[in-house]
DNA sequence: ACGGTGACCACTT
DNA sequence: TAAGTGGCCACCG
């Protein structure tokens, strides 16, 4: 698969996401050289639900746990990020600027 | 083979 | 200030 190596990015991003942080679709995106194409990152992630990668962990541009129907259980996501020491409100984290984890400043 | 769709984001009315 | 629309690229029916 060309794709390959897109997939291969967000996975590595997401894998490299420290505990108690999350990120953003369009951060992603933008890493992998396509800010338009966040929803790639989506799609990508969903194709990609396995249990190695922590997807919970990543979340849309306002924060809400958008993804968490791909999740098999609504709460599920909530309970992993909460379980990470995040708050969560309403389908939508908390704080996200204090947690937001940007992978083109941290990662390079 | 083709069109619709999707875990989104940003710009333009 | 809020709502609408375009763009991105791969998968599914």
């Amino acid at each position: 698969m060309k794709d390959n190596q897109f997939f291969k990015k967000v996975y590595q991003v997401v894998l490299q996401i420290p505990i108690g942080k999350v990120t953003t679709y369009g951060a992603i995106a933008k890493f992998l050289g396509s800010p338009q194409s966040s929803r790639m990152v989506g799609w990508a992630l969903n194709k990609l639900n396995c249990i190695d990668i922590p997807a919970h962990r990543v979340v849309n541009r306002q924060g809400l746990l958008t993804g968490k129907y791909h999740f098999g259980s609504t709460s599920l996501m909530q309970q992993l990020l909460e379980n990470e020491g995040l708050l969560i409100k309403d389908n939508q984290v908390q704080f996200l600027k204090n947690v937001f984890w940007d992978p083109n400043k941290e990662l390079n």
